[in-house]
DNA sequence: CCGCCCGAGGTGAGCGGTTGCTTAGAGCTA
DNA sequence: TAGCTCTAAGCAACCGCTCACCTCGGGCGG
């Protein structure tokens, strides 16, 4: 009952690597209250507080605030990109592997979206050095789904005007999901996930 | 050189309306300031210096910070809607109308998105009160676009299978242009609106 | 024309409260 | 004892906001 899979939505256990116990209760609460309010809105006491501790005890697993939500961007940028990596090596025409890849990325954001919501919306929050390596993580990303698309209009598959651009719709449509999902609302994260897929095939000139 | 036109990327001049010149100057340096750094992290010295003032004026034109917000929030929304409505209830298919709320709406975001990006994103900071109105005014930007796309489908012209998911899917898609856009990068409002259009007819089926 | 007052718009100083973070030390395990 | 975890208390800085006062253009009786 006060494991972490408490997080609505049914989020997969995460933050698993976050090693010593009560540094994941904290970053799990860090996450949930960045999602909620912000992360300037945020309090380290509403942080230890959610955590069951004392104000105090925050600084003897973490340096900073910042550092909270730096070591939750990392982590959840990681496993983003894993999960585009994923799709986007898989065996299967370009048509499949990006179908995969948006639905998965989709699940991900409406599934865990008080983490993606932190991840994708908190950035700018990051002090420069943070934020620069964050948005190499992003990069990354990017050359993930720009490659499938590549590959679609190479073999003929895909019908696109502006490779770049698209690439960029495309993902920036994924993750805006992480904005207006509600868990209590009429989808579910698979259901937004394959209707996304199939805009998004559409969006590239699929048949 | 001290006039209301020096916001980045050639914003059109708005906020003609906010009446006492010194509260349209307090409003605009609120609008850069909660953009750059978000609400929270805004302070009231930073709004008010900004505008070449002390702390203090800000409280003879609005009674709080929040105030502020709200103001940028209903103005800008009303704005948006406008935009949306315009498009909507002109003549023509549902194709062309379509393409004109898409481009028409992402130029918005892109070429102010100063603007746009604290009036879709700092909805949150608002008191329950104030984002209900706001809410309600986002519903009909929904249904504005949702009333297009049910005309293209009686007519025949679209080919969708979620009115619903597909709305929001355009909306998410234009509203997101406001998070990454950047000035100084590779397109103008003017390509962005045209790719979009372009995109969103595929969306929909457009063959 | 003068001198006077007035209210709108502005300021400097500062209030109470909260912030991120620190320190001294208690409790527990080994 | 030694070492790690955690707490109670609190520090300096900063927050949103207020208050007493200042400034200045214009109406107006004389």
């Amino acid at each position: 009952m006060s494991t972490a899979e408490e997080t609505a939505g049914g989020e997969q256990q995460p933050w698993a690597e976050v090693t010593p116990d009560a540094a994941r209760r904290l970053l799990i609460a860090a996450v949930e209250a960045f999602a909620e309010r912000g992360y300037h809105a945020t309090t380290t006491r509403d942080i230890a507080g959610r955590a069951g501790m004392s104000p105090a005890a925050l600084y003897i697993h973490y340096k900073t605030k910042e550092e909270l939500l730096h070591r939750i961007s990392r982590i959840g940028h990681e496993k983003a990109l894993d999960i585009l990596r994923t799709a986007a090596r898989r065996e299967g025409t370009a048509s499949e592997r990006l179908a995969d890849a948006v639905s998965s990325f989709v699940r991900w954001h409406a599934g865990g979206r008080t983490t993606a919501r932190v991840v994708q919306y908190e950035l700018d929050s990051l002090g420069p050095d943070a934020r620069a390596e964050i948005l190499a993580l992003r990069r990354q990303c990017d050359a993930e789904v720009r490659g499938i698309i590549e590959d679609g209009v190479a073999s003929g598959e895909f019908d696109v005007l502006d490779v770049k651009g698209t690439t960029l719709a495309v993902l920036s449509l994924c993750i805006d999901v992480a904005r207006w999902f509600n868990v209590d609302g009429p989808w579910t994260p698979d259901e937004v996930g394959s209707l996304y897929a199939d805009l998004v095939l559409r969006m590239v000139g699929v048949k």
